[in-house]
Order: structure tokens, then sequence, then C-alpha cells
RNA sequence: GCGCAGGUGGCGGAGUGGUCAAUCGCAAUUGGCUGUAAACCAAUCGCCCUAUGGGCUACGGGGGUUCAAAUCCCUCCCUGCGCACCA
């Protein structure tokens, strides 16, 4: 057995799923389909923002594409951009985005790596700081490359063109992020970045700088980003309408049931490992069944499969039926007052919010089945609900 | 350095001496409808209290004028734009 080429999975029906599904732009398509058809060691590259360490389904997708690359025998190559991250990305952005501190940036990246081991295999990896190479370049060697990217090119992005035509401020070292997230490509050889859409531009830029120092310019692959549960926007954790891949088990798959109807076919592309036979399977039945499914494959992902089962139940024993949930918070009442417990275990924020609540008529006692109307009532036990989905128990 | 425009609640953005805890939009919360979807209707949305009322804190920081300031003055900090300097 030639160990060296048995390590290279070229199934093609496997290559044809890694460049189709939940990819937006391949460039080049044929190129890549004859690297991963060759039976060579590829070097996918991956370039990690480490401004927030939290993953969430939205990272998941990017992620995926990358082990999908792993499993057939290629090498994930990592790219942690320390040293970008101190300039500030500019992409998709209305202004300049603030620079990190070096402590941030590494503790973030811990969490970060710990967490996409969730989805890759970390151990596999091999994991870069690009202020590695970056640091080093000395001025001559900036101002060499820099000859090679076209400002007028990159004045052609929308986020660019909206903040020239704004009159508001684009700084000399936002036109630098391009080419130093290209240079990273350089100094690993890369032979397909990866991506989410909104990095293609980037992406691209790598390829040119690699052809002008004579090498074999990247291709590049991206994916759809994926929308929050808000079925808007990006999802993204500043929007708070993001899905942790570290969220618990019953909030995962409350978070997945709030999706808008219309993206259940999108995550189920982008965020599982559904087969498209069954996905459109699936997508016959009506669409709260269509959604069930999705929350508990994904929280089984994460969770796994009992854990998931339990969160299904839950949650229609919950909200389905309206039943009291079985893991409730609980928290010693003490003879203290309702609204100061409530605040103590965090279901709710100060004593104004709890007045508001009962004013409004939402909070319930679960055993007498009593909607409290006095604000200084003592918290005796019992079980209460408050709004649709906090529940606390108090002994 | 000079000039101009700004810094208001999670965000956007009104308000330019009292009627401002601050219009409005978005987001959020709650109730209704429901599939914890969407859409829609209604309400709420600084904190605290002896609670259809009262108090406290808040409009970049500090100080001042005034019976009274987010609103006027001084000062400092920050952001953007223009000019100058430099080349």
């Amino acid at each position: 057995m030639f160990w060296n080429k048995s390590q290279i999975d070229t199934d093609p029906d496997k290559i044809e799923d890694i460049l189709t599904r939940g990819v937006e732009d391949a460039i080049v398509l044929e190129s890549i389909r004859t690297k991963l058809s060759s039976g060579k060691k590829l070097r996918i590259k991956l370039g990690i923002d480490p401004t927030s360490p939290d993953l969430h389904l939205g990272h998941s997708v990017v992620l995926r594409k990358l082990r999908a690359f792993q499993d057939l025998g290629h090498t994930a190559v990592l790219i942690i951009g320390d040293f970008t991250a101190v300039v500030g990305d500019p992409t998709g952005k209305s202004a300049t985005r603030p620079a990190l501190s070096t402590e941030t940036v590494e503790k973030n990246m811990k969490e970060y790596i710990s967490q996409a081991g969730l989805i890759i295999d970390t151990k596999k990896a091999e994991i870069h700081h690009n202020s590695d190479w970056l640091a080093k370049l000395p001025f001559s060697e900036v101002y060499r490359l820099a000859a090679f990217i076209n400002v007028t090119q990159i004045l052609e992005r929308s986020d660019f063109k909206n903040r020239l035509q704004s009159g508001s401020s684009i700084k000399i070292h936002e036109f630098f992020y391009p080419l130093m997230q290209a240079y990273d490509s350089v100094e690993i050889k890369a032979d397909v970045e990866l991506g989410g859409n909104d990095q293609l531009f980037n992406n691209l830029v790598g390829r040119t700088l690699m052809e002008k120092l004579d090498l074999t310019p990247q291709d590049v692959l991206t994916v759809s980003l994926l929308e929050g549960t808000d079925g808007i926007a990006k999802m993204s954790k500043s929007l708070d309408n993001y899905i942790g891949l570290r969220d618990k088990p019953n909030d995962m798959f409350g978070k997945i049931m709030s999706v808008p109807d219309s993206l259940i076919i999108k995550y189920f592309n982008l965020c599982t490992n559904k087969e498209t036979s069954e996905i459109e399977e699936i997508s016959a039945k009506n669409p709260r069944d269509q959604k069930i499914a999705l929350a508990k494959e994904i929280v089984s992902m994460y969770h796994g499969k009992s854990v998931a089962e339990k969160a299904e139940k839950n949650f229609i024993d919950t909200f389905s039926k309206k039943e009291v949930p079985t893991d409730i918070q609980e928290i010693i009442g003490g003879g203290k007052m309702l609204s100061e417990i409530f605040v103590e275990a965090e279901v709710i924020q100060s004593k104004t919010e709890f007045a508001t609540l009962i004013k409004q008529g939402a909070i319930t006692n679960l055993d007498t089945g009593e909607k409290p109307s006095d604000i200084r009532i003592s918290a005796s036990p019992a079980t209460y609900r408050i709004g649709k989905h906090r529940f606390l128990k108090i002994k």
C-alpha cells in the first residue's frame, strides 16, 4: 500500500459535495476539482478573526467546509489574524474598526480553537499566527508588495465605496488589510483558501499576490453567509441573533425553533450533514416538523443524540403542551420578597421589571395557577413562570 | 496648529433654558393570535421605594450661571471634515 497516496480520498461524489454544498463562489472551480482529484495533499487555508471568542452556527459553516477537506485527508491551515486584529478589518463595516490588545487576542484565540475543535480536528490542523511573519516584514518589502495591489480595485468594494461617497474617512492602513491577508497565503503556500462570501475580495487578492510572486495561485472557495434567528441579518453576536455552539441544549433547541421557516432548508444545508435526498424528504413535511427535525439534528451534533431527544421533549412539553419543563433553575426562597429572589436568580433585570411584569400578568404561580397581582408578595416555595420561557423554582 | 461640525438611552436619530426619564424608528420584553415561525393587534421598555404617588441617577468628563440646564458659559477629552504645516 502506498501510504502517501492512500491518505487522500478522491471519491468524486465527496469532491462534488465539497464544491457545491453551501458554496457561493469557487474560483477557479475546475482548478479546485483537479487539485482534489489529483491525490495530492492540499493545504487549505482559513483565516480566523480573533475579535470574538464565541463561535456560533455562522462560523460553523466555513469550519464544516474545512472539516470536509480534512476528511479527505487534506491539511487544514488556520491562520490566527493576531497581527491583523490589531489593525482592524474594514470588511463590511461602515467605520474603522478598533484595534484589540494582544492579550485579548490570545485569550480569544484559545477559546476559539477549543470551540472550533467541536467541528474540525484541531490536532491535525496547522495553526499559525500571522504576526510571526507580518511583524517581521521590513517596510521595504511591504512597499514592494503594496505595488502589486491596485487601490482602484479596492475602492470598488462597496464598503469602501460607501464610505468614500459619504465622505467618511478611510485610513491607509485599511488598504493594507487585504494585502496582509494575501501575504498569509504566500507565507503558508495555500492551495485553497476558504472563507465566508464576504471575504471573497480579500481572498482573491491572495491569488493575485501569489501570482505576482511566481507561486501557484491559490484557489478560493467561499461559503454562503448564514442569517441569524431574526432571519434578516448575518448571524452575529453583536446583533444577538446567534445560536452559539456552546449554548445549552434547551436554549439551542429553542433558538433554532425561532428561526424563520424560510431558512430551514438553508440551515439544513449549511449546518448539518444530512444528505441532500434526506433534506428533500424533510422539506415535504410541514414547517414545524421540519424545524423540529432541524433543531434535533443540530443539538445532536453539539450535545449528543440523547441530550437532543431530551431537549425535544422539553420543548414539546413546555411550549406545545404548555407543561412545566423538568429541569428548572432552583433557588432558596428564604422568606425574601419574590421580586428580590427573581433578581437574585437573574431571571429578571430589576425590581422595576418585576413590577411591570406583574402589571402585565406575565408571572404565574404554576402550583396554584394564580397570577400574583401584588408586587410585595414574599417568596413562598412554588414554581413560577415568567413570560413565555422563563421558569424558576423556589424552595 | 487653525477653522467648522459633532459626542443624547442597546442602535439609529429628535430635542437647543422649565410641560424631559427625554418625540420617533429599529431592536427587546409582555399580553392576544399561533407552530416559542412570519404577519398582525395592544401594552411596556433608567433605577429604587412605605407605589394610580414619591425619590434618585442620566443626555462625553469636570466646573459655573440660573429658582430651574440635555439645552447657556468655561475648561478638558474624543470623533469627523476642511485648511495649514510637511513632502
